[in-house]
DNA sequence: CTGAAAGCGCTAACAA
DNA sequence: TTGTTAGCGCTTTCAG
């Protein structure tokens, strides 16, 4: 009884050299499943039960029929397929940018998730524009897609209530969406900024500075709650730099933090201001970590590049990917209710740019 | 008459607050064209009507259509749609690994011209692997896109006369494939490369090592011949290292070049084996570009974060990206037969790491 | 074990 | 100007 529910078959290795496709009054066309049917002599239904692995049809019939798929290169339409069983082989990745070296890892495992799951994905960049955002979220639900993975900016209440009210599953990554009931892989910013704070404290720094990233996205938040109470724990006067999560912010606010509040230490909301902090503070003929250790945040490939290696925390981007299309999939296939949060575990990776001997 | 080859309504703006998705048997469904037409009195046709902006409808009625989709939350299917016209509004991606810093800017490019053109973009990574090439080319022809924009290793001659075969149409980024007659948009790597080197040369670099890329990819074979036909005309003993086009491949080839060469002067295949090359230098204590100057290739953004700053040639990714887009749109809607190349313009890009003073 | 037939949600002749 | 009616390519009862 659950034949039909295996993954169909997929005829990509057994295709050697398509004769032809059918020519029909002169025009050129794909063949659909009932070319394959004549060819086989057989019904479409049957066709149907071989493309879906229904193991009744005899031995003989099914040889007919893959050898006439065979020779006409037929290819089974997923969006019929899709149309007629009403469910859906697509899921969609709705992003910021993927521009952004944080997010190519996080696709990765996202796609490769996906591709080993059968589903395929669509992709779209919304640069955290909320509009944008939800203009694509409808987009995919018009394409039907099963399930969104959605790394989202904040999108306001009343976008919000839109959603909830669509039947298509969604998952967050990254940032949680107030008041929205949707599953979510994540991490604990705050602990992580938190934890980095601490090291850098340990090490003897007393004067940490930390480059906040824009206050629309929660993780940045969170890092900032994380650095503030660390530092108040710790003792220590903070000093609080506000920026986007770009290198040029981290090159523009480095002056002024400098000059301002002469750090020792700078822990940045993210790798890339990490990197420009890094850079201007050279500029200005200071040594990392020797005159002021950084520590970033995000683990992108690039920190371990560049000289100083970049100290950052690890996030397991690749997994939160994974992870996220699990729950999707999970959901999509009747999972149970109740919303899920996910927490990955960070890492804090200790590298160049931070130093390693004891300071004071 | 051609009312309906206007682009559909998107009805995105219009719904506020979908009072409730429709309630059949105590199922809860997606609302269909046909709940539509009901709740507004007409005729599914008429709804499609509304839908496609045929003009023909009176201005009340399509008001009373308007509502009814509105109240309802409804969203037409995009693949029942593409069923019914047998036209498609997806294409795919399929490209090696979005994780290498090439990629991303080029599949914004072409995502974002996709989206301008009403088309869902499906993506895919394949990590070079031909057979997986085939296969996910294979998986977005079931998928029922309009067109694939393909950035290939190189397939074989067999896989090639497969793909010849699909009716799906099919644009080449950066690499040519053999025999296959197909549209593609390049720059010109070979020229690009002898640039660079003579660039060296008149800088008085006498000796110019090279680091290749693998051997299977032809722009990067293109980039050597360029650099040992520049070398020849110049006069100069080529050096060619073998490598791939990853960091730690630069990393790593750098130390026997250095011993066995002797180099002042490195162009390399791509940025991220330059990059790689510029840190092993600096550990072995030479100063770049004083001891030795570095060029490479792309202009990943990394580049210019990196310090020094790369120098390199930049090619005009995203543009690579939107004109792909365009040459298959172009394909999609019956463009003339006969295969078209566009060779878009590299620029040599002068930064930190190629000096700029005279050498002798 | 196989075939006939009724959809899936939508479009597009063709009538009215 | 609108409705009726076939499909698009596939799946899935229900008979046989």
């Amino acid at each position: 009884m659950l034949y039909w529910h295996q993954k169909p078959i997929s005829f990509f290795s057994m295709i050697q050299k398509p004769v032809s496709a059918t020519e029909i009054e002169g025009e050129f066309m794909k063949p659909t499943i009932m070319q394959v049917a004549e060819r086989a002599q057989v019904s479409k239904a049957t066709v149907s039960r071989v493309l879906n692995r229904n193991p009744q049809v005899k031995e003989d019939i099914k040889e007919r029929v893959l050898k006439a798929i065979e020779e006409l290169g037929y290819r089974p339409s997923a969006i019929a397929r899709n149309l007629a069983t009403s469910r859906s082989n697509m899921i969609g990745l709705i992003l910021p940018d993927i521009t952004n070296p944080y997010f190519p890892v996080l696709a990765r495992g996202i796609e490769d998730a996906a591709h080993r799951l059968g589903y395929a994905l669509f992709i779209s960049n919304t640069d955290n524009d909320p509009k944008l955002e939800l203009e694509y979220i409808h987009k995919m639900v018009e394409q039907q897609v099963g399930g969104i993975v959605l790394i989202s900016a904040s999108l306001d209440e009343e976008a919000v209530h839109d959603l909830t009210s669509l039947k298509t599953p969604i998952v967050l990554c990254d940032r949680l969406i107030d008041g929205a009931p949707f599953d979510a892989v994540l991490i604990d910013d705050y602990r992580a900024a938190y934890e980095a704070v601490r090291f850098l404290s340990s090490q003897g720094h007393v004067r940490i500075a930390h480059m906040a990233g824009p206050k629309n996205i929660q993780s940045a938040e969170n890092r900032k709650r994380g650095y503030l109470d660390a530092m108040r724990d710790a003792g220590l006067e903070p000093f609080v730099s506000a920026g986007s999560f770009h290198y040029e912010s981290g090159l523009h606010q480095m002056d002024a933090v400098i000059e301002e509040y002469r750090p020792t230490a700078l822990f940045a909301a993210n790798d890339l201001v990490a990197l420009g902090a890094i850079q201007q503070a050279q500029r200005r003929g200071l040594r990392v970590p020797d005159d002021i250790a950084v520590i970033g945040c995000d683990d992108i490939p690039f920190g371990q590049m560049s000289s100083p290696a970049l100290s950052t925390i690890s996030i397991p981007v690749y997994q939160i990917g994974v992870t996220a299309v699990q729950l999707l999939e999970d959901r999509m296939k009747g999972g149970k209710p109740g919303t899920r949060n996910v927490i990955l575990e960070h890492r804090l990776i200790h590298r160049e740019s931070c130093g390693g001997v004891e300071r004071k």
